[in-house]
DNA sequence: GTATAAAACAATGTATACATAAATAGTCTG
DNA sequence: CAGACTATTTATGTATACATTGTTTTATAC
């Protein structure tokens, strides 16, 4: 519909992501590619361009003749990935506050916040980490710096599943939303330090939430 | 030597990478990938493959019926990797600080300074620049994010082109040296928030000296 | 029964052939 | 001569065939 004419190969990145996501291709499971390609209904071509394209974003790694493994996360890969994060967006909100937006131009960064209180509120936790999602996302692209933004993308995509699965064993996220209102206003003030502070002291309190959890239900891999 | 059973696909990402650093493959050039499987020696499939990987990689761009361009930067790219590079470097330190080195451990690092020295009283800046990127390298390995250590090496490739290029241009690093000092006395006291907080300046500096050189020279692309 | 070696097998790596679609050149018409 | 339509060329996207090499299995010796 989107898109009338995507290749194979496009198509072969953008369903196996999918799988991979849904749980439909599980974390640490093989895959050959004959298997794949019959699965997406095309040939092996384009399945290896899209799994080597996956592969460099993190998402599964090829090995010779074991088939293609989806990559499971560890605890010290989350904390890797946090860090990551803690970093590269804590920058983005510093550079967005220091751009001068008017509050027309943070229309989406708020209402992202507003679907989180909502959320929150009726206690629906899938739209809450989806609207939290679009709040990073959307952080990310006000920062300006578009090799950033891709970056927080790949760690995004990393960590998903490993969000999802804890999503229900984690606190409400309370002090988050708080969090998000000050970074909010943080950047509509052009206090560019303060944005960069607030949110990466936000950033690190997740990762902690995140880490003691999975050490605390001994979850080794996700 | 080597490697005695290196894939071509795997070759043709190391002979491709090693065209674009060296010019082989200017900056902005098209080439057919029948053209480079040629040059390769090689058949399309494998070219392909690499491509597809080097442009993960962001040194190049797949455009469908105009041929594999190589990606020149622009003076915009450059303060975007830059900004990256602060970032995560500056986190490296911080982490490779806590974690309580002995100097026989952080013996690579010193002689990538000694490296360096050596090779500024001698005026040699090739061996400088190798010196340095050893340096960073190193840094980042110690900070015990790998991947932290593979999102560097990506944005260290991206710009070693222009690094190159500019070499000659700029004054010599010689408060580059003192900052690596410092680095390095931070990290062997355990000295977390100096060696990031010096770290950051010094890259932050390192910005500064090549976005504004770029301005001076009017060079739009490299 | 175990260990070793050989052979069969299986999955990947690579070349090639072909289908498709974009760009270009050529032709016709006003 | 401009413009539009058609034909041709050409590069890519994809399927397929084959070569290569690692793995597994089987046979044989001890």
């Amino acid at each position: 519909m989107s898109n009338p004419t995507l290749s194979n190969t496009h198509r072969a990145v953008r369903d196996l992501r999918a799988m991979i996501f849904s749980g439909a291709l599980p974390a640490g499971s093989d895959h050959l590619e004959t298997e794949l390609a019959r699965k997406l209904n095309m040939s092996r071509t384009p399945v290896r361009e899209a799994v080597l394209t996956l592969e460099s974003q993190g998402l599964l790694e090829m090995r010779p003749r074991k088939g293609v493994r989806i990559l499971p996360l560890s605890p010290d890969d989350m904390a890797e990935i946090y860090d990551i994060l803690t970093e590269l967006e804590s920058h983005a909100a510093e550079s967005a506050a220091s751009m001068g937006y008017t509050d027309q131009e943070l229309l989406d960064l708020a209402s992202a916040i507003d679907a989180m209180e909502e959320a929150l509120a009726q206690s629906d936790l899938e739209a809450w980490a989806k609207a939290d999602e679009h709040f990073h996302t959307e952080l990310v692209r006000l920062g300006g710096n578009r090799r950033i933004k891709s970056i927080v993308t790949m760690m995004q995509d990393q960590v998903r599943r490993a969000r999802m699965t804890t999503l229900y064993l984690r606190p409400l996220p309370r002090q988050s939303n708080e969090d998000h209102r000050l970074v909010f206003t943080a950047i509509l003030n052009g206090n560019a330090k303060a944005a960069r502070q607030i949110h990466r002291s936000h950033r690190q309190q997740a990762k902690t939430v995140l880490v003691d959890l999975l050490a605390k239900l001994k979850l080794r891999y996700l």
